[in-house]
RNA sequence: GCCGGGGUGGCGGAACUGGUAUACGCGACGGACUCAAAAUCCGUUGCCCGCAAGGGCUUGUGGGUUCGAAUCCCACCCCCGGCACCA
């Protein structure tokens, strides 16, 4: 009997399927699966223990589909351009296109080896001209519909590198490189302006087939409040304030600006005027950490001006604090130390007045001490007119009043920023803008796209807010595309997510010349069906996409809104100590290391196994074992079937029976998981199917009559472990590959079983089961049965007063 | 603080729309094979009492609904993730 050898079966089916094309994509599909996964960023690490993950869960849905007669796309690329990928290449002294370059060499072959069905012909890389030319073009239209804009900004800086950083290399308040604290700069920037789709952006989460925590991340992201703009006389003119809560208005007792708030500088009254400056100037020099420390004490300034509250005519004082933030709402708030704990909390300090207005009947008459929850409902009093009214609905009445004054109106508040997508950085998409003195920014056109990044020595960041790219002069001079005139290019790059924002675009026709997506192929293939990544991209990548894929949609590029319709989240996998992985704790698995010493396919299969797909897991060197041990134990009953010789056929029928049962009982549970994402129980189904597959045989010993069970058994194991399963497959003397067959059939009849078993319960309590013959269940029989047992009698005194029966499942009797 | 997800054997975890809790795997124990070990195979394995037959208990805690609850409802405790002076 051979033995198991994944080291040799696996590279040689490898190429075998790639030299006859088994997995290309079908031309014309009819019943079309789009399976993706998200693409992966090619580190100099190579692949870490978590991207077979996600891949080999998109390698069974895309396998299962075939099967079940779906023409599936699949495709593979890299999100190559970034911040990340240069910092590597600098540390090295490689250029970063060089060792980008060697990275994704290392990521493909080493996904090759994990036996996955990728369609290779349509690999894209984003840093490859061929495909930034049409992030560039997407930022082109962007631009010309008003979506994409310069404007002013604060940006977070590294001190110590000398560098701007993206938001997401800033931990904690520091870099992500040196560990030191950030502080902002302001440069100006390019936006791309999100904001215009924030409520597109959230209602439509209602629709899609996504992990519920990833909605609502994407709700809490963009932050959406119901409120209103209340305006406040004072003396040098109207001061409008943002609050979600109107019915607590007759408790405004003061106001506060932003440090940064335009009208402070008017506001302040002559003997002010020295200690709101140096406020406000300390305020400016305090990083945003400071500023928002966990518990930080309140500070603020009197402005030495009143405004009026315009439903009582009450003159209240106006503050200047940083507890109010400048980039919120109308950057100043109306205060109601009451029912707001940070007013509150102000109020005791500066001593300012505390005013209740709503509150239950307990909390009538009861002192300052009281702060009522920001959400909770309450009745209104001490606000006039409104008293005793329910506060949700004095919040619709105040403002309806202050309407008609024009003092009020209703408004939206949003947490979503404006997306800052300019980088100071070498290894990213040029920004295809040309800056004219006379004509201002001017899209680059498309004839002229793409704007190459230049390959420079000298690609380090400068440290001097512009990118290193302005050292390049034969890049930047340039004549305005309107004019004709001198212009200079944009020096900056754009961050790495607008790159990754289309790529499930492109590869449809991943080799367009004339377009950055083929309309036919995009209806042909487009929404993607099942997309396959980690949690962390929950506000970045998945929002971002989300966006493009609405503003490409407005201007008639796209027939669809949303791109992704069904999501699901892989777990991370840990280290075997629990720990995050990390070369530092000494604790990483390489993926080379376990194929090695077990095989693509105990990898795959122990990578599903390890628990719920989307639950973090710890690596366990005995589980891969087990998964290793249970392949070879399919190896060893195919090898004993290959090698059966036929017997006396008396007995084998039973044996058939119980073949049918076990391999149609599989398909029937394997399925369903499948399709339910929860690849552990496929993998315990594949075992235990295995388990009764053995226990068949072992009652005639194994007879090539038994052979076509086990085929079918194959291919259910097919998408887990191919390279076995393609194997055993030819060995069993198939021509063509297991792939080009069919999913099983399953036989319901032969899924039940002949006998029943019925546990018989005494007051909820199993007293004894009952195997009864599988027709003929009537509560009759079963009662019948269940009265003649002695357990039951035993504890069941005189007649039952009551009988639930479930038809095939359970009896119980009540006494 | 707000939002989301979770607490099931020694461990990872299973359990369909309320119907035998602990599938599958790991570990442990006993046995076979072996000079021996590894590998492999067979058996046992939730906890407690009991020689046994048998009995009792058990899904974070406490209550409730139900003939019946891991599953539904209420209250609480703990763990993980995201956001956070967003008015």
């Amino acid at each position: 009997m051979k033995r198991y050898d994944p080291q040799s079966i696996e590279p040689k089916w490898q190429e075998i399927w790639e030299k006859a094309g088994v997995f290309k994509t079908p031309a014309a599909p009819k019943n079309k699966q789009y399976v993706l996964d998200m693409f992966p960023y090619p580190s100099g690490d190579g692949l870490h223990t978590g991207h077979p993950r996600g891949y080999t869960a998109t390698d069974v849905v895309s396998h299962y589909r075939r099967y079940t007669g779906h023409d599936v796309l699949h495709p593979m690329g890299w999100d190559a351009f970034g911040l990340p990928a240069e910092n590597a290449a600098i540390k090295k002294g490689v250029h970063p296109a060089e060792n980008t370059a060697k990275n994704v060499e290392r990521f493909r072959e080493q996904l090759k080896r994990l036996g996955y069905s990728y369609d290779w012909d349509r690999e894209v890389n984003t840093s490859d001209p061929d495909y930034y030319k049409w992030t560039q073009w997407i930022f082109t239209e962007l631009f010309k519909a008003g979506l994409a804009y310069r404007g002013a900004g604060q940006q977070w800086w590294c001190p110590k590198d000398k560098t701007v950083l993206a938001n997401e290399q800033v931990i904690d308040g520091r870099c992500e490189r040196c560990g030191s604290e950030v502080t902002k700069k302001e440069l100006t920037q390019w936006y791309f302006k999100i904001t215009e789709y924030a409520d597109e952006l959230i209602d439509s989460l209602d629709e899609l087939d996504w992990p519920e925590p990833i909605k609502a991340m994407q709700r809490n992201w963009i932050g959406r409040s119901e409120g209103a703009e209340v305006m406040f006389e004072s003396d040098t003119g109207p001061i409008t304030a943002y609050t979600t809560r109107p019915d607590t208005l007759f408790g405004a007792t003061y106001m506060v600006l932003a440090p940064e708030h335009g009208l402070v500088g008017k506001l302040t009254t002559k003997d002010q005027v020295a200690e709101v400056n140096r406020y406000v100037e300390t305020a400016k020099r305090e990083s945003d950490i400071a500023r928002t420390a966990e518990d930080r004490e309140k500070t603020g300034v009197f402005t030495g001006s009143y405004a009026t509250n315009p439903v009582n005519g009450e003159k209240i004082p106006v503050w200047v604090a940083d507890y109010v933030l400048a980039t919120y709402g109308t950057g100043a708030i109306m205060a109601v130390p009451a029912h707001d704990v940070r007013d509150h909390e102000f109020a005791k300090k500066f001593k300012l007045e505390i005013r209740p207005v709503i509150g239950g009947p307990a909390a009538e008459g009861s002192d300052e001490e009281m702060v009522l929850p920001h959400s909770e409902e309450g009745v209104m009093f001490n606000s006039d007119k409104y008293d005793g009214l329910p506060s949700d609905q004095a919040r619709e009445k105040i403002v309806a009043d202050l309407e008609k004054k024009n003092v009020a109106k209703p408004k939206r508040g949003y947490k979503l920023r404006d997306w800052l997508i300019s980088r100071q950085r070498y290894w990213g998409t040029p920004i295809p803008i040309i800056h004219c003195d006379n004509c201002g920014p001017q899209p680059v056109p498309e004839k002229d796209l793409p704007v190459e990044l230049p390959d420079v020595k000298d690609y380090l960041p400068t440290g001097d807010g512009r990118s290193p790219l302005a050292k390049a002069t034969g890049f930047v001079e340039t004549t305005c595309p309107k004019c004709g005139g001198p212009a200079e290019r944009e020096t900056d790059t754009m961050d790495t997510f607008a790159d990754s924002n289309w790529y499930f675009l492109r590869y449809p026709n991943p080799r367009q010349k004339d377009g950055a997506f083929d309309k036919e192929a995009l209806k042909q293939w487009l929404p993607v069906d099942t997309y396959v990544g980690g949690a962390e991209h929950a506000v970045l990548h998945l929002l971002y996409a989300r966006f493009w894929t609405k503003a490409l949609a407005d201007r008639k590029y796209l027939g669809f809104r949303e791109p992704f319709k069904s999501l699901r989240n892989q777990g991370l996998i840990m280290a075997e100590d629990g720990r995050k992985m990390s070369k530092s704790l000494g604790n990483v698995v390489n993926p080379d290391d376990v194929i090695e010493a077990f095989g693509a396919d105990t990898f795959r299969l122990f990578e599903l196994f390890i628990g719920p797909f989307n639950q973090d897991a710890a690596w366990d060197t005995r589980g891969i074992e087990g998964c290793y041990r249970f392949l070879k134990r399919v190896w060893v009953f195919g090898q004993s079937l290959l090698e059966a010789t036929d017997g006396p056929d008396q007995e084998t029928d039973i044996a058939e029976a119980g073949l049918e049962r076990a391999v149609s009982k599989a398909t029937k549970r394997i399925t369903a998981s499948i399709e339910q994402f929860r690849f552990n129980t496929a993998v315990s189904g594949l075992m235990e199917a295995l388990n009764d597959l053995q226990e068949q045989t072992a009652k005639t010993g194994p007879r090539p009559a038994y052979r076509p069970y086990f085929e079918r058994y194959l291919v259910l194991l097919s998408p887990f472990a191919p390279h076995l399963a393609e194997e055993l497959w030819r060995e069993l003397d198939h021509e063509e590959s297991i792939f080009t067959q069919g999913w099983p059939a399953i036989d319901e009849s032969a899924v039940a079983d002949d006998t029943v078993t019925i546990p018989v319960q005494v007051n909820g309590k199993v007293r004894t089961t009952l195997e009864l013959p599988a027709d003929g269940l009537s509560e009759e029989t079963v009662t019948k049965a269940a009265l003649a047992d002695a357990s039951v009698k035993k504890h069941l005194s005189g007649k039952p007063k009551k009988v639930i029966y479930v038809e095939g499942e359970l009896l119980n009797l009540v006494g």
